[in-house]
DNA sequence: TATGAATGAGCGTTCATTCAT
DNA sequence: AATGAATGAACGCTCATTCAT
């Protein structure tokens, strides 16, 4: 990759960092790709989603992909980021609305579960990466969300801690507590995917009961 | 000359299953290479588990493969099987010894967490075929067990009924509870993997309690 | 979000059918693998000819077949559609110039059996193609040409109706003077492997007074 | 094959020649091996056709086939050989109980479809194997019987010599007629699969009327 | 006489990637 | 900015054949 876009790059001779500058068009072609990698992931999975498959999908040639993403492996990368990107967005200013810690955890849940029932086909996606993509050598990448597992959980952990501080909640690991609400949350496009009784209304009020009561936020 | 399927003299006019005996040796051989194929999924995933991959690391021919499943599918699905019934055969009767509906639900997931715990192999490989195996038109295979979804949960929800109908758990809706607990704790080797800091004795303790207070339980 | 399948822009809104055009270069190269193909088929027979053997002969690597052509079934297809072509063009003209009935049905014979004796490979290609290729389940494909049997039949069958229409010609049934006929001209090529005395200059006259005879054609 | 059954075959030691006695029961399963392999081989056509498909077909273990047959060859030549002797057996007798020429040969032609009418599927495997079999370099196997082209030709030939010398037939050549003839009765089969249509009886009335018009018999 | 086990070559097909244009 | 053409490795799978039992 080095060798042939080397004339599009800026040179490091200046002080900003070496990241392409990228046109519209492009930028364009990119988002197109991207969506539609998307949709391939989510309904046929990570095994079957391929240049060709998807690039048969946009009616383009499979070196368009090549040509936008250096390798398959980047194209996968920026599936993730631009889904978690999107979705933090959302997300944040709703969670950060509220003022307690319950209600913080609340609202975070609900918003989150909110933007996974609109974009399941982004959260499918993403799953399937998450579970699927490795390196060479077997290891596990972007298992954890683009920024690794500190990153998904640090900022369940503060609520918490700041939580259990006031007295709101009970006293548990706010570790093992971050990972089960994440892995609850993450959990629902599969089970909307295989239940065929699921019900997304039931499904948030639940959730948000019962980490209400996981939580121990009502008190003992 | 002799009519059709005259020559046929080895179809079974018995009322017998035509259920081939296996040989000792063609048993040994299944089960090592199940095993293999184990190792595989679990440490590089199910995209680059071949047969070539498994076979190799056994010194076999590929084709001995061929030869004892049939197909990929079969092979898969007995690695599933195995571990399944494996898991059944010690997590069924310690959930069981307990009577309480609360008492047995802890049972259970102590009883699970400790297979788990023991043979993280088997585990994330049968994970790895989970969430990935497809059929040819991207619909799910074994997704949720040997038996679906329903297997897999309509236990759970009864201990769940039993629980509430004897005024031990609190009112909440039993299927999204019992997806959760089979959620939480199928998500037990991804975490294990993913984070330094993971402690299976911690991990234990915590999701039993958090379980037991999501659920209300009313005793200890 | 936009909507599912916003980002696929190039899909045709006219109406013009979506044939792809092909290049210079391509079309070159499918002749090239087309005429390779007919080489080994007449060659080695059908079962042992194999995208390997082709890509071999063409100093190509194999998947360069699978690129032009997207399946064995297709590259077979593309054989016997060439050669029936080319044959046609050659054979109509000929077998049209002529006014009676016996008179056409002597100028077909020779005109095909010229076509044949010009272009053995081909009709050898084809009949090794027409005489093998089978669906999975066993039923024969290509076997009597692109169109099936009745459209090698019927332009027979009406030459011959003509004929006994206006006398000149046996009262026989003409499906089967048509099937014999065809029977006896795509033998040749076989007959002229097989049979080392085998003669073409006399095989075309005796087949074209022979067939005479048969239809009881009442000129010379 | 030397090897492990010499201690089975009779030693050069005497002076009758070195052919394996083979047991009853052997007899028994090459016939069925035999009849088997004649089910597929019309049923599924040649590539289709192996040793697996067979062996499984009759409930037994691919390597009784190669046990008893020393390999495929020698399996589909064993084929072609008990049919020819089959066939022969039944029409010889009646096409040399005419007396003429013309007579002799419409009793042969008559014995000769009525043969195939009743063991279509004999002749279907014999067929298959006639166009497919090759050598290793390609070089066709079987083509034309058990005996090659002459001894397929010949008898034929000495009829139609015969009737020419009498006056009875045409003056046509005898090796053409010969072979198409042949090519005609031989092609019956084929026509029977691919055309619904076919009838048999108007097809042995009207191709022996197609012969005898095309040898001439009833004078110019 | 028959079998189970294994082999290695070969099959058509799919894949991400490269490269000249 | 995009394409068509090609590549070579890998895939699951089938095959006839071998061999010890």
């Amino acid at each position: 990759m080095i060798g042939r876009s080397a004339y599009y790059q800026n040179v490091r001779s200046d002080n900003r960092p070496a990241v392409r500058r990228r046109t519209f068009t492009e930028e364009a072609r990119r988002a197109q790709i991207i969506a539609c990698a998307i949709d391939v992931l989510a309904e046929l999975g990570y095994a079957q989603t391929s240049f060709a498959r998807v690039a048969e999908r946009l009616g383009i040639s499979k070196s368009v992909i090549s040509y936008h993403f250096g390798s398959k492996d980047e194209l996968l990368e920026q599936v993730v980021r631009s889904v978690y990107a999107a979705g933090a967005q959302y997300i944040r200013p709703r969670a950060e609305a509220a003022g307690s810690a319950p209600a913080r955890l609340a609202a975070f849940l609900r918003a989150n579960l909110e933007y996974i029932r609109d974009h399941s086909q982004q959260i499918a996606a993403v799953a399937e990466i998450a579970s699927n993509a490795r390196a060479r050598d077997g290891a596990p990448r972007f298992a954890a969300g683009p920024g690794g597992v500190e990153q998904t959980l640090t900022p369940l952990q503060e609520i918490l801690r700041r939580g259990q501080a006031a007295g709101d909640f009970a006293d548990f690991d706010t570790r093992t507590m971050a990972w089960s609400i994440r892995t609850l949350v993450d959990s629902v496009p599969r089970w909307q995917r295989l239940d065929p009784e699921f019900d997304f209304g039931t499904c948030i009020d639940e959730l948000i009961a019962l980490v209400s009561r996981a939580t121990g936020s009502a008190g003992p």
